[in-house]
DNA sequence: TAGGCCATCTGGTCCT
DNA sequence: AGGACCAGATGGCCTA
């Protein structure tokens, strides 16, 4: 069990590590003072290891007292190399964690930008992660059916793809389905909320968006808000 | 107070 | 080797 790097770097007398652990040093810093330390070529050990220089000569007191200084360099050394070590591995931990960090808060904006183009609700409860992945879901798929629709309706139809870029047409999404979605989506994270209706494709009660037609209904979501939303321009 | 949601840390794995 | 991604763990905050 490696002694606590405080008391390690207590312990060393090189003065430029014995202090400050809360600002991690370089890389570059960590490894050249690692190569400077490592206690086979570090300057203040021996390059003997072990046994006296000369055969013998650790018989005498003073022989057997620099045997010791040599032994304590030796100890220094390593834990200075372990101190140093667990330096590096930590700048590298801190380093890590800040990209990931940063990753999360991207996620999140993306997550922001998600929710800004997504029906706002009137008391402007903030959606969930989970709830909104769940209603841009049902969201996409109700203005597929919405355009589906349309190109029935109108004549000549066409309206999908007078709409929509050629390359959007295979990416729009079948109904979603609450056998599927009961897996993929995963159940119970959100099935307490309050907002877990509208994001849920399984809800048990569907608004129908429309004349009944279920190909209009959004699961959950309030017909008022629905009338109300910009995003949402009933066909006739 | 229990449960849900979230941010953060962490170690492992994969990719460039 | 270093960065991206992922999933588990943990603790804080909020609400019913």
């Amino acid at each position: 069990m490696p002694a606590p790097l405080e008391t390690c770097l207590s312990d060393l007398d090189c003065p430029s590590s014995s202090s400050d652990l809360s600002g991690f040093l370089t890389d570059e810093e960590d490894c050249t003072r690692l190569q400077q330390s490592a206690p086979a070529s570090g300057p203040s050990v021996p390059a003997h290891r072990g046994a006296p220089a000369i055969p013998g000569a650790s018989d005498t007191p003073r022989a057997q007292e620099e045997e010791q200084e040599r032994r304590r360099r030796r100890g220094r050394a390593r834990v200075r190399s372990e101190a140093l070590l667990h330096s590096l591995r930590r700048s590298r931990r801190v380093k890590a964690n800040d990209r990931e960090r940063n990753r999360m808060h991207n996620l999140n904006a993306a997550l922001d930008a998600l929710r800004s183009v997504l029906p706002s609700f009137p008391d402007d409860t903030k959606l969930t992660k989970i709830e909104t992945l769940r209603f841009a879901y049902n969201y996409i798929w109700a203005l597929a059916e919405t355009l589906r629709l349309a190109d029935q309706g109108l004549p000549g139809g066409g309206a999908r793809e007078r709409l929509l870029p050629p390359q959007c047409a295979p990416c729009l999404p079948g109904p979603p389905s609450p056998a599927s979605d009961a897996e993929s989506w995963g159940s119970g994270a959100a099935a307490s909320s309050p907002l877990s209706d509208p994001s849920s494709p399984a809800a048990s009660e569907d608004f129908s968006y429309g004349l009944g037609d279920p190909l209009f209904s959004f699961p959950g979501l309030p017909k008022d808000l629905i009338q109300t939303t910009p995003c949402f321009i009933p066909y006739h």
